[in-house]
DNA sequence: ACCTGAACACCGTTCAAGT
DNA sequence: ACCTGAACACCGTTCAAGT
C-alpha cells in the first residue's frame, strides 16, 4: 500500500503524491520540476505530460490537502465550548503540515480549509440564537482567528528570534515605561495562550 | 528632489529605492536583479557591488519600509477608543503598500511594524490598570488581529473569488441549514466590518 | 498513450578584467 | 572605488522525436 513507486507506469496521482512529500519535508521552494522528476526516476518532461505545468501541479496539490482535511467533531457541553473545541482541532490539524498549509494560503485557498467545520459551527451558533448575517460574521471572525494563528505561528517558526527593535529604546524612554511589560515583550510569545485569549474574546462577544 | 537618477554615481540607497518602486508597483516576483539593473541603467553585476546579493537587498528594503512607518497619534476620549484608533491607523498605513508589507511579512518582520504604536498602547493599557504580562498579552492579541487583518485582506485581493466549495452541498445538506447564512457566506466578506468585530471583541475582553 | 533529449529564455551569482 | 562582460549552475517550459 505504501511502496507504490513500482515499475508500473506513472500516473498524475503519483506525481502529486511525490510533490506533496517534497513540500511537506523541505518546503515549497524545494519543489522544482527537476527534483520531482529525479524522485520519480523519470525525465523532467514527462511530468509535464501528466500534470500540465507547475501551476497546475500546485493546484492539484492544494486540492489534495483540502480533501485530506476530514471532518471534526464538536466536543463540550455548551455551544461556546463546542465551538472552541472545533477551532482548536482545526488549528491543530493545520499545524500538523505547516509547509502544505503555507502553500494553501499562498494560493488564497485558506478559507476552504474552514468548510468542514462551518456547518458544525453554524449549528452551535443557531443554538445561541444567531443566524443569517450575524452568524456569518461570527463564523468569519472565528475563521480569521484560526487562520491568523496558524499563519503567524509559521512565520515565527521560520525566523525564531528576529524580534530586536531598531528604535526600541527611543519609543520606550518615557515616564510610562513598564519594565515587566518590556521584558515580557522581548520574550517569545506563548502561542497557545495567545490563541486562547483571542478565541475566548470572540466567543464572549457572541 | 524626485529626479534623483542623475548621471552621478550609483549608491546603495539608489538601488534600494529603485527596488522599492518595483516591488510596490509590480510585486515581489517582479524584482529580479536584471530588471533592477535595467531600471537603473547599469550592468547587473554592479548591483552586487552595492548591496551584496538579493537577500541583503530585501533586508535593506524591509528596513527602509519599517523606518518609513512613522509614529501614530491616539485619538479618542476613552482608553479603549484610543487603542482602537491606533489599531485602525496602523491597519490603514499597512494597507497603503500591500506588496511591501507582504515582503515584510515574508521576512518574518511583521512584529516590528507594530513597535511605533506599542508604547502608545501600553500607556492606554496602564490607564485601564493593566501592566506586565497581562498588558503584554493584550498588546500581542491586538497586534495579531491587525496583522491578520492585513495579511488576509491581501490574500483575498489577490484571488478575488476563489471561494467555491467542493463538498459544500454535502456539508450543508442537513436539517440545520440556514439559507441566509449560506447565502451570506457565498458573498465576499465586508473586511472593515470583520476587522471592527474582532477589534471590539478584543477590547471588550480587557 | 507515454516518455525522452535537445533547446530556449530566464534566473542569481562569481570573477577576472577594465577604468 | 566603481563598473563591465563572460561564464556558471540553476530554473520552467516547448517541441520534435522516439516507442
Amino acid at each position: 500500500m505504501s511502496a507504490a513507486s513500482e515499475a508500473t507506469t506513472l500516473t498524475a496521482h503519483d506525481v502529486v503524491e511525490a510533490a506533496g512529500r517534497i513540500v511537506e519535508k523541505d518546503g515549497l521552494d524545494a519543489l522544482t520540476m527537476r527534483r520531482l522528476s529525479d524522485d520519480l526516476g523519470v525525465a523532467v518532461t514527462s511530468i509535464y505530460w501528466h500534470v500540465g505545468n507547475r501551476r497546475a501541479l500546485l493546484d492539484a496539490l492544494v486540492d489534495r490537502v483540502l480533501a485530506d482535511m476530514g471532518m471534526l467533531e464538536a466536543i463540550g457541553s455548551t455551544p461556546r465550548e463546542r465551538m472552541a473545541s472545533l477551532a482548536r482541532q482545526l488549528r491543530a490539524k493545520m499545524l500538523e503540515r505547516p509547509h502544505l498549509i503555507a502553500l494553501v494560503h499562498e494560493q488564497a485557498k485558506t478559507p476552504l480549509m474552514f468548510l468542514p467545520v462551518q456547518a458544525a459551527m453554524a449549528a452551535e451558533l443557531a443554538a445561541l440564537g444567531h443566524r443569517g448575517a450575524t452568524a456569518a460574521l461570527s463564523l468569519r471572525a472565528l475563521q480569521m482567528h484560526v487562520i491568523a494563528s496558524v499563519v503567524l505561528e509559521r512565520t515565527i517558526e521560520r525566523h525564531p528570534t528576529a524580534q530586536r527593535a531598531p528604535f526600541d529604546d527611543a519609543a520606550w524612554s518615557n515616564d510610562l515605561a513598564d519594565a515587566e511589560l518590556v521584558a515580557e515583550l522581548s520574550r517569545e510569545p506563548d502561542r497557545v495562550e495567545l490563541f486562547e485569549f483571542g478565541l475566548k474574546a470572540l466567543l464572549a462577544a457572541l
